[in-house]
DNA sequence: CTGGATCCCTCACGATACTG
DNA sequence: CAGTATCGTGAGGGATCCAG
């Protein structure tokens, strides 16, 4: 903040000021992370590898200062520190998952070194739904994406998207292969329908197969 | 593009390929201004005054390839050079709304060197625009901000906002002194009353004074 | 082990000058 | 008008180190 005047962009606008707050490198894919969930700073370098500690550690004071994040020492018997979303980072969710359906729409493949994280799938997940494909239906879904392991329930139009198994789920996808992420990406913007993933083998399931046509109905890039 | 690898932030994300796309600085004030139309080399310098022009250059050269932006060079009888947004970048539109709304939440007062430009308040007009209370209302208006001029009209729950006068506006906002920005955002943030502004000589108004409460009515931060 | 701080190096950005 | 060229600086990248 005190050395902010030199790069700041010079306009009294609210664009540039959210810029100011989450428009620096790092900041919105950390976010992104606790919009899925509170979050330990190690937990947070897990989720994005490629970050330098001290840039990690430069955004989430700044986030904090501008009042997007929380810190909470947990008070016992960890004592551990906890990041978490303000109510006012909260409402960076829309935009969060807007700007990852914008993007996914000009995603290529991934290169050798990109990777797919558990917090990156959930809000994925969440992107990509579409209410209305859902009206009338409640369910529950297991993901797995290489070793991740999502779980998603649809009540009504309603999403709710975790990390984690789901132990009476309807519907068991399993992602087979190294790139299931690609692969969960063909299925979602209709480059590949679900009977020929499932006959080539890209995917394989469980539960009720029924219902694997309509969750894909439901997600679409 | 060719140089992205060691920059890049290594997800296979939607939202990680958003930011490698308008994530870099400057990128989406860029944007900001193509959304109020398209314009040319020397329009998008005048908007962003503080932006190296190597660095206009580069981002527009990036945009271009990412399909975000579009130039043309006009056939005659300027043969000048015109940046519009594609399609694709059309579809920022609401999500460049809804960060400027919410950073319009955070903003304080501006500092002795912000400027504001007619695009940014273009846009700041649309994004704390609320259109359920004009749905029965259909009205044009004159804003002059400094030496800005905006016409904005209003028609059923739809608003159009551009730049310059509007000969016929049904009323005229004039915010008087040099920090007509603040009061604006004083009014749409309910820190100001319509009454204070014009008793305190921080607006004038001409045409119809009837409508001024209703104008107020419509924008909310 | 978590939660960082510190160091060095490089390149993206910022400022300015200049050109077709 | 629409950029390119040049150069300095500091944010970011990468590795290591340290306190609780």
């Amino acid at each position: 903040m005190a050395d902010m005047g030199q790069r700041a962009y010079g306009q009294y606008c609210g664009l540039a000021h959210a810029l100011d707050v989450v428009g620096e490198r790092w900041a919105l894919l950390i976010v992104r992370d606790l919009l899925v969930g509170p979050r330990r700073y190690t937990d947070l370098r897990r989720g994005l590898p490629r970050i330098p500690t001290n840039v990690l550690s430069t955004r989430l004071k700044a986030l904090e200062e501008a009042d997007v994040v929380w810190r909470t020492v947990l008070p016992r018997p960890q004592g551990s520190v906890v990041y978490e979303l303000t109510d006012y980072g909260r409402d960076l969710d829309g935009i969060v998952l807007a700007l990852g359906k914008w993007g996914a729409r000009t995603m290529g493949d991934p290169g050798p070194d990109d990777i797919v994280t558990p917090d990156s799938l959930v809000m994925a997940l969440r992107s990509t739904f579409h209410p209305d494909a859902a009206a009338t239906l409640r369910a529950g879904y297991e993901l797995r994406i290489g070793d991740i392991v999502l779980n998603a329930k649809v009540d009504h139009g309603i999403l709710e998207v975790g990390v984690g198994p789901l132990p009476d789920a309807d519907l068991i996808i399993d992602g087979v292969s190294g790139d299931a992420g690609p692969v969960l990406k063909a299925l979602f913007a209709r480059e590949l329908t679900p009977a020929q993933a499932l006959e080539t083998g890209a995917i394989r399931i469980g539960g009720n197969p029924g219902l694997l046509a309509q969750f894909v109905e439901m997600f679409r890039i």
